[in-house]
Formats: structure tokens, sequence, C-alpha cells
DNA sequence: GCATAACTGAAAACGGTTGTCAACAAGGGG
DNA sequence: CCCCTTGTTGACAACCGTTTTCAGTTATGC
């Protein structure tokens, strides 16, 4: 079990702040799923690896991750936000089917931001991009196969 | 005070709902304000319009407007989301100075899109892409330019 | 006008998030 | 290695934006 400290941690500590094992646990899940999870699904699987750990805890810790830019707040259309980690031009793709969320590779958006900046007159520091549709999964099953879905009817009657 | 019927009006009867004066109180205020509100603040103007407003159904309004995509909801890193009209190719950008939020056009966008699309094999059907950054006046004065015009002290003012 | 279902507003419930505060432990200095 | 300092934690409760409930109202077609 000795893992290799994430550079997450590191970059805590190099902020000046503690490596608790409650940091280092919440790191761990956030590492280990590779996409948007919310606080209380952080939690959860944050007390198999260390037991005392406080949903509190989970969200202090996500707010000063957040601070950091080692995490990125998703705004899914559901009531919870989630977190996933963070990554230079890493956005999300959201699935309206199953709400699962993977990251995704992104150039090309420097382009558009820099126009948008000559155009506007912003020095814009910051872009939130996220992309919903379809996985391939839920194409394949015919759409929505998920008990909570966001928008009611896609159309079609 | 013959207004002639917002566009958003016509589409809410169109898609077989009824016209009411809630719903068109919560129109005009969307329409006036050409940027994003919360609930709270539609409510507020609202009920300069009609009166009897209430706050549940502004919400109830927003959900119909959203589902209908006549209005689109803004992420803000503030606690409290907003909405703002929505329209095809028009993306928001936040000043981190003054909250204020105005939209933008966006072309070059579905390039990129196609190309996730391909890459991932999703079917991409939404995307959300908000951008953050000083705004001009914010950049002169350093700071905020204007004292929140868009985010009032929250309590007792 | 009338009937009827859509819609509304007030109040209360709900649930995610944040504040409080005493106890705790990470990490630097001795 | 132990101690001290202080950042950090976790339980509990407050907070507050949002949703549900429900009886009364109103828009709309006839
Ligand atoms: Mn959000
Ligand atoms: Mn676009
Ligand atoms: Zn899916
Ligand atoms: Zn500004």
């Amino acid at each position: 079990m000795d893992n290799p400290l994430p550079a997450a941690a590191r970059a805590l500590r190099a902020a000046g702040h503690r490596l608790t094992r409650a940091r280092l646990a919440v790191l761990q899940v956030l590492e280990a799923e590779h996409a948007g999870l919310s606080p209380q699904e952080l939690y959860e699987r944050g007390r198999a690896i260390y037991a005392p750990l406080g949903l509190v805890t989970v969200y202090r810790t996500l707010a000063l991750l957040d601070e950091l830019g080692l995490v990125r707040r998703v705004h899914s259309d559901q009531e919870r936000h989630a977190y996933a980690c963070a990554g230079a031009d890493r956005h999300h793709l959201l699935c309206s089917g199953c709400h699962r969320l993977v990251e995704f590779p992104c150039q090309g958006l420097d382009e558009l931001v820099a126009s948008v900046q000559a155009r506007t007159g912003y020095r814009i520091t910051e872009h939130l991009l996220e992309l919903t549709g379809l996985c391939p999964a839920c194409q394949a099953t015919g759409g929505p196969a998920d008990p909570t879905p966001h928008h009611p009817a896609p159309r079609g009657a």
C-alpha cells in the first residue's frame, strides 16, 4: 500500500497546507475515479479508506482543492454539483442518459477565447466547457436508460 | 401598455402552455435585463409588474422555459444559479470583478464539437460555454468598477 | 358564460451546503 | 523523540435555495 503521493498532494504541501489523512483519502478517491463525483459520493468512498472522515471535511477539502485549481466543479443539471480532477485543456462530457461524466482533451478553444477577448476587451482568465449528449452505450440501448432523467421528455411522442 | 408579445410568449403558447400573468411578468423581466438574474431577483422585479407573483411560480416558470430552451441556466461560482435568455450560438462572459454577465456570439465551436463527437462516439446535443475574466471597466479600475450591480448584498438591504 | 384542466401562491418540507466550536493531529523546533 | 503551535477535523445544527403539497384561481376552448 505504498502509493506514490499524488501530484495534488505535493501541490497542497507546496501551497503551505497540511497533508492530513482526510485530505489524502479524498485525493485518493478523486484520483481513482477519473470523473465527476458528488461530495456525498466522495464521502462514502473516502470512508472506505479513512473511516473517521467527515462529510464536512470533504466539502472543505474540495473548496481548498478548487481554490488551488486542482479540482474542477462540474455543473450538471442535477441538484448536486460534482467535482473532478482538473487539468489543462481537459473539459467534461456529460451523458444525458446515464449521467456518467468523462473528460476529454480539447484543443482549438484557445483560439476561440482569444477571438472573444479581442472582440470584447475582456481579459479572460477561465473557461468552462461542458458538452452534453448520449454516450455510445446509451445510444445502443436506445436512449436514456436512466432512473433520473433531467429534462422530462425528449420530444418525439 | 400594449407591448408586443415577446417571442418567448408565443413559443410558450405554441408548446401548449397557458399564457398567464405570472409567466408574462417573468418573461418581461427576463427580456428587459439582457443578462443573468437569480430566481430571487426575478421574483422581486416581477412583482413590480405583477404584484401577486409568487417566488415558487418563478422557479416553475424558469424550469418550463429551460425545458423549452428559451432560457439558460448560468453556473457562476456563487451559490445561486442565474438564468438568462437563451439563443443559438450565444454564450456567457462573466466578469469576476463586477459579476456582470454578458452574452457573446460564438462561432467556431461547432467544429470543436464535431471533432469531439467523432473522437468519442458521443452524440452531442448541448453545450455549455462560459468564459470568466475582467471586463474592460474592471481592468481600468483594478477591481469592481461598479459596486456589484447584479449581486446586491443578500441580506437586510 | 361554463366547464375543466392547467396553473398559482402560501406554507411547509426537503436536502445540499456552511457555520460553530471543542477536540485533535501535522509538522516544525527544541 | 517529544512538545507546541496552530491548522484542521468531525459532530451537530443552522442556513437557505429549491421542491413539494394542496386548496383556490384562472386561462382557454366550447
Ligand atoms: Mn451549478
Ligand atoms: Mn454555440
Ligand atoms: Zn450514457
Ligand atoms: Zn467587471
